[in-house]
DNA sequence: TTGTACGCGTTATCAA
DNA sequence: TTGATAACGCGTACAA
């Protein structure tokens, strides 16, 4: 592999001059130019973005950290992460967690090794104790979809709180009482932790007792999903309706309810949070919270790069989410309510 | 951000005996190992694996290219991927390709430049021109889905031809005679080309006569599937089955198909490709070609590795598909085959 | 077991 | 407009 040094030789020029005419060419004549650029034909130069990091100090890299690429929220983001930095010349590393913290700690301290110039990171980390870390030691760094905490932090997010309100409140006004949950584990994020919250504020506000059996947490998977609404369906007072934390789990869910012969929506509704790309694919298409994955991504990594030229900078963006009505729920069948008490 | 020479210093010796505690930590006395130790905390050493490469000239990164993360199968691949390079303390950068061969040219080039130790690739170009372009010059690469070519060119990936055979002689076992197919572009991979192979072969096998109307050619998409779908089910002898090359276009497939007013799979059969992880969450549950993403990206991401060590090593590993029969595909339903024709 | 000294490919500084 | 050269942080012969 050549290095500028044989197309210097080559082209009879110093080492400075051939890498001018690759970072700044207008700065050289132009016949030097052209020399150059013979010369570097010649021997089949290949820029080496690794040396020239070495001595600016950037990788012109940054670490994107996630809990699991299956989750197709987290494709959207991740491509709208790729895209934004890949138009200003910036690669990403990827890396998961599958929503284990100890994951999360080494995978950080692989990308710190990599000199990673900053960070986009959908913790998994409840406590924050990893992230103030970074922050104290200066890494520029932005949380995803992770609740925008006080203090100095940049994030990008939407009001979980708020969503999980507005999802609960669509079942309410469909004349639900006996409202289930399926949150992914609160250890593990507190995003299905503030969605929870809203959900219990609506309960509340509208006259309806909350009922702590038909929370259910579970693992963020499509099983965790399909099992965990089964429990809620052999309880003695099952729910008419479920709100599920993340539409990857309300896919499971409707899986699950299916396998015990209901019928959607008719038997039971569900509403999902997210709107991943493949919602309204869904049968029946599935009612939601849309959050804006892929802008979200893509806003993100637009924050990180301007932290990265100015790390005295803290922005926090808080996205809009939107109740989206699709099929998956429904006014509640109070005649099969009826008939199940019998 | 302090270097092995404060380190030394502090330490009271040389740069070289704190390189080796990092390396090799056996060659050193358990004395100054912990002198040298306790001097890395005291000054908060992060180690700098970019100064590593660039003497050793490994990055310790490999890249991996997708047409598309949004399509689950790439998802549960570059987990795969992911998971094995992690384990062996070795860094993925994503590239995104869009199923776009200029996209997928500007990528290489900026993963190479940023001294990838290898690449696995899921190509866009069905010429190859660009990969071939790459194994002269040496670089270490395996193919992923990718039609195993022939030539010294890694690759791991499924018999295509095979899985659209079998597909297809699924629908035929069934009864059905009017079969169309749903292509990704053949323009964009050759993978759905091959199986559009295996498809005709099959048919023709059975003495079906092949229709050209009945075989669509659409972008690798929700849309895409929803849209060919109608298209066929227009056609004014439209078919009772449809083959559609991977999950992804048969989920928009289905929907387009409801939105016609089909019951599936009473009035209509569907058969995917790949067995996406969500395959059997959909509904109708996915009859499909299940192809081993997971373990496809990780032996991929496996042989990569061997041929990082040994680069005259040259890998093809054929997985197999098989045939997963769901909920999507019935007996064909000649009553109403006949009232159509009323 | 430890230290010395050089080299990796590039950019940046300063001088010409 | 161009050139000479130091510097970046680390690994590694080779010497001690």
């Amino acid at each position: 592999m050549s290095t500028i040094l044989d197309v210097a030789r080559l082209a009879q020029v110093s080492t400075a001059t051939v890498s001018r005419v690759i970072n700044s060419p207008e700065t050289v004549r132009e016949t030097t130019r052209k020399k150059v650029l013979r010369a570097m034909k010649m021997c089949n130069y290949k820029y080496n973005a690794l040396a020239r990091g070495f001595v600016t100090k950037k990788s012109n890299t940054i670490g994107l950290i996630i809990p699991n690429i299956n989750n197709p929220v987290f494709a959207e983001s991740t491509l709208g992460v790729q895209e934004y930095a890949n138009s200003k010349n910036i690669k990403v590393i990827l890396g998961n967690t599958s929503y284990d913290a100890d994951q999360e700690k080494s995978v950080i301290k692989a990308l710190r090794e990599s000199q990673v110039d900053g960070l986009i990171i959908t913790s998994t980390d409840p406590k924050g104790k990893l992230i103030k870390t970074l922050t104290e030691e200066d890494v520029p760094i932005v949380l995803l979809f992770s609740t925008v905490k006080p203090g100095p932090i940049s994030a990008v997010g939407v009001d979980n709180y708020r969503g999980g309100y507005e999802a609960t409140e669509h079942l309410v006004s469909l004349g639900h009482r006996r409202i289930g949950m399926v949150a992914g584990s609160f250890a593990v994020t507190d995003r299905s932790y503030h969605r929870w919250h809203g959900y219990r504020q609506c309960l509340k506000d509208n006259g309806i007792p909350y009922d702590s059996k038909l929370l259910i947490q579970t693992e963020y998977s499509l099983e965790g999903g399909r099992d965990s609404i089964r429990e809620l369906l052999h309880l003695e007072n099952p729910p008419s309706a479920v709100f599920c934390s993340n539409d990857y789990i309300a896919l499971g869910a409707i899986k699950g309810a299916r396998e015990e012969g209901l019928s959607l929506p008719e038997d039971l509704s569900i509403v999902g949070f997210d709107d991943m790309p493949t919602a309204s694919y869904m049968v029946p298409a599935l009612t939601t919270i849309n959050q804006p994955a892929y802008e979200m991504g893509r806003t993100a990594c637009e924050i990180l790069l301007q932290i990265m030229e100015d790390r005295t900078l803290v922005m926090q963006h808080m996205m809009e989410t939107k109740l989206v009505v699709r099929e998956s729920t429904a006014a509640v069948n109070t005649a099969r309510d009826e008939k199940d008490r019998q």
